[in-house]
DNA sequence: TTAACAACCGTCCATTCGGTCAGTAATCAG
DNA sequence: CTGATTACTGACCGAATGGACGGTTGTTAA
């Protein structure tokens, strides 16, 4: 029962679609990809794709929105939690690694965009909200006395989430390979350093 | 003498259209800006750029060479020094900060081509050979002892440099700020941690 | 067998794209 | 004034862009 079973002619589906889509983006970017890029890609013609998808940037949409309910989730839930700021925040960093290994394409797309039209712009507003929830969390854990007093939280926040955000650069899923590895990974680098 | 006084009419030379052309394609992105976009910010008629510039990808071409000369200078003044690879590191890191901080708009195009044309995959491959360049001196700075062991030397090596990388998203330069302040911040937290 | 359903194709369109070219305008040295 | 030097304009071009639209093909449930 691994199919459900669809009607209709069999092809793709927006899900399918959209898949394919936002790693073209993600490979040649989105303003350099066009709609018969991508029909070349997928093996249809460009008029196939509107009978999925109203516009170019409905694909934006679907998958920067996908990216940022991920990391909120996390977020939330990181709320929700009892104890220490750093441990909270702690928590909210390996959540977050863990969303972008398992949303790796959408968060890409997301952290690419500019804000040049209204889809882009209120992706860039969602994320400022995400980091001042951040910038939030460490403030609360320097007058803890958890985080070094000796740096800018604000500064602090954002190398700290520079640092999981530029995974996007280079890490690539592999079979068998947990996320939990490289989360561990990046909370020793961030939290202790990297020194010996 | 401030003004080396230059014959014929006035107005843009190569470099002051360089300067307007790659802030905006910061702004906008490469792709999402178009020659037209670029003249009316200019003031001037699309036609006028191409009396400066033979194309637009020149442009593109001319930014991202300066960026990765400069880091590549930094590179190399490192090279040339005596002492352990961590002192190394540490130096790599520094005079890469303030690179980025000094040629900020042209670091900041650099470190978003995505490789689809001839001037872009030449730059990608030059941003790999500072890649690898780093490292190595990871790698040699943990033989040495310096840096943790528990760790894949180029995770950690691509953790680093995707923090100091991530500077680009949020510094903007303000009058009387030194970078060194804030090459002082990333050492201390890719370093030592941000944990008190 | 048939009706509903879903995916798809070919053609067309207004606009925008990067770029060309022949001529014009402003400055400075002599 | 003249001529060299440099910056710019306006009209234009072929190709590519995102998208519209009416018709077609293949699949499943009844």
């Amino acid at each position: 029962m691994t199919t459900p079973a669809r009607r209709g002619r069999p092809g793709y589906d927006l899900e399918s679609l959209l898949q394919v889509a936002v790693k073209l983006f993600n490979e040649r970017g989105y303003d350099g990809t066009s709609m018969e890029d991508l029909s070349r890609k997928l093996g249809i013609t460009k008029s196939a794709i509107y009978h999925h998808v109203p516009s170019k940037e409905e694909l934006l949409r679907l998958s920067v929105d996908r990216a940022l309910n991920g990391l909120f989730a996390v977020a939330a839930e990181t709320e929700s939690f009892e104890g220490k700021a750093i441990e909270k925040l702690e928590h909210l960093v390996r959540g977050s690694v863990l969303v972008l290994v398992d949303q790796l394409p959408f968060v890409t797309l997301l952290l690419r965009v500019r804000g040049n039209t209204k889809v882009e712009r209120a992706a860039l507003a969602r994320r400022r909200d995400f980091d001042r929830l951040v910038t939030d969390l460490v403030k609360q854990a320097e007058t803890e006395g958890d985080v070094r007093p000796d740096i800018d939280p604000a500064v602090t926040a954002r190398l700290l989430y520079g640092m999981v955000n530029s995974l996007i650069e280079w890490y690539r899923p592999r079979r068998g390979s947990a996320g939990t590895e490289l989360a561990d990974a990046v909370c020793k680098i961030a939290f202790d350093g990297l020194r010996a």
